[in-house]
DNA sequence: CTGTTAGCGCTTTCAA
DNA sequence: TTGAAAGCGCTAACAG
């Protein structure tokens, strides 16, 4: 019954016509009020909703964004989702998710599949396997794109990012003056621009205290959750670092772990530091510092950045918005 | 350019009819092989992709579900979400994905935006600050939906869920059978069958081997995380059961957490054993006894599920899937 | 095996 | 201020 109620039903039951209706309803200048209201009504009461192919057949805008992104599975994603729907639903927009895995495939597979109109603009994070830059530099003139966190700084479109550089850079001072000398580098997301500027930020901040970098101190990402324990473990008997500063989130648990097996006492035998939007880090451990990215905001600004572009409202010559990370301290005083 | 790609533009380079190229790509009897690989040649060459707008209006078919879930940053529907994707891919539909943060308003708002053939289908697992039943036993037949884990018992629709009594009765035992005498229950998804199944299996254990299930040794879940921390730390101190058994994953860390302040040793001092579907919980503390639901399974077979109805193939008359959990005992040696 | 034709529900000129 | 009519791109009778 519900089903079938469409604009055809409205101006029959109206004595107006189709064209009376559709306008009534989109709100025109043309329509009288009186008649907008016997419209607004009627459509109220039959709990009329417009087709949406219909309509997208039509105006050639499904009020659909697209989300491809990695993984939902990660505190910074799933915030940063809960950033971008909360844009979208003051536009009336529906959010398709597709999730990569990190693989790189996927990520062109789904992204192709939506090139044909099934939504208006793409918000992306793309995947961390592979530098992919090529395929996105044709992509970003076939549909709106805006790209957060993990971006390709070549491309000349819209981005969101953090201040990898400089937070890491000021959380590895930190760990300096909090008298460590010895800090190993937890890296993950090497092939992208985040990754390494997190890394850079390390090394730089060293080396302007004079200390060395040493590749012994670095203990690079696997996939494999039990190499990334093994290699930490490692790390400690070989190297006996006094911190750790660990650039993503999933070298934690790990590297908590690795601690309770070696009995190694945190924060006195060794500082940890992460890159970390867990909500509940703060109950993890008292003495776990963190730099926090602005997850939510960061999709906010992105999905604000591409309905801007879809809009048509001008977006100024600022293609790179930067946002700020957090360093909370926690237990600094202990020991 | 090749936005502009489309049947009429294939029959008129091909010198074919229009009906001719539709049937073609879609592989119609009707048409000679010759006919067919001529225009799926060209297809291929000129980019061709259908426009989704176009056949979902005259099919009424939008090869798009939706998943309305209350949260992604969560291990359980993080894991049934890929297992979701997975199957949806097998077919060629897309996914949108809401969250509604446990809002039973955001709920119902989001299923009746998606009731105009938007969607071919829903997939659910309901929001717990509600028991919503009756507006529900409205929907399910406005469009086809399948409800996983999180479910209401009474309606008369499609339902993938998981032993929750069964296993809790198991999971109890296990802890008594380990000498457990004292056994505190952390309740959440409490106005949910899941989480009342899950709190009567542990009830009827304890009383099936002679204990009593008090209300003194029950914290309810606060959406509050330093509420939960606090509540815990008061348990211990006022009732220092040997034991507690963590309905849900959002427990752990608070749990954990108490036991460090308070200098309780896991599992000497209380054993924990937890829901749990984070995939690096075995790293996380070799004492930490899990119950495993198969989350990723339980995405697989709700949208299986979905599928057979839509497909309008035979479900036999088993609309109820029940799957089972595992529990992961760990540290049983140790103390 | 191929083509003609109507029309899905809506928007948008253009005419009245 | 309202209405008639064309058509978005595709599918599916039906005819040939």
């Amino acid at each position: 019954m519900s089903g079938e109620v469409n604009i055809k039903r409205l101006a029959q039951e109206l004595n107006i016509s189709i064209a009376t209706v559709s306008k009534a309803l989109n709100d025109s200048y043309e329509i009288s009020l009186k008649t907008k209201n016997r419209v607004w009504t009627l459509a109220k009461e039959l709990n009329y909703t417009p087709n949406p192919a219909a309509s997208n057949l039509r105006s050639n805008k499904t009020k659909t964004i697209a989300v491809i992104i990695p993984c939902v599975a990660n505190n910074f994603f799933s915030l940063a989702i809960k950033g971008i729907e909360e844009i979208a639903r003051q536009y009336g927009y529906h959010v398709l998710i597709y999730q990569t895995h990190e693989d790189t495939e996927m990520e062109m597979s789904f992204t192709n599949s939506l090139l044909n109109g099934r939504v208006d603009g793409i918000l992306t994070s793309v995947s961390s396997n592979e530098y992919n830059n090529e395929y996105y530099k044709n992509l970003v003139n076939k549909i709106p794109m805006v790209f957060f966190d993990r971006v390709y700084e070549e491309l000349d479109t819209f981005k969101v990012t953090t201040d990898d550089y400089q937070i890491s850079f000021t959380a590895t001072e930190h760990l300096i003056e909090q008298g460590c000398t010895k800090i190993a580098y937890l890296y993950g997301l090497e092939k992208l621009p985040a990754g390494r500027a997190r890394f850079l930020g390390y090394c730089d901040a060293l080396q302007a205290h004079g200390l060395l970098a040493a590749e012994d101190l670095v203990v690079h990402y696997s996939e494999d959750e039990a190499s990334n324990l093994q290699n930490i473990k490692t790390l400690f008997q070989e190297q006996a670092p006094d911190a750790l500063f660990s650039s993503i989130e999933e070298f934690i648990i790990p590297a908590y772990s690795a601690c309770q097996e070696l009995q190694l006492q945190i924060p006195k035998d060794v500082k940890i530091l992460s890159f970390c939007n867990m909500s509940s880090a703060k109950l993890l451990n008292p003495s776990l510092t963190t730099i926090t990215q602005p997850a939510f905001e960061i999709g906010n600004e992105a999905a604000k950045c591409l309905f801007k572009v879809l809009n048509k409202r001008g977006i100024g010559d600022d293609k790179d918005i930067v946002l700020q990370s957090t360093l909370i301290k926690r237990a600094s005083t202990g020991g």
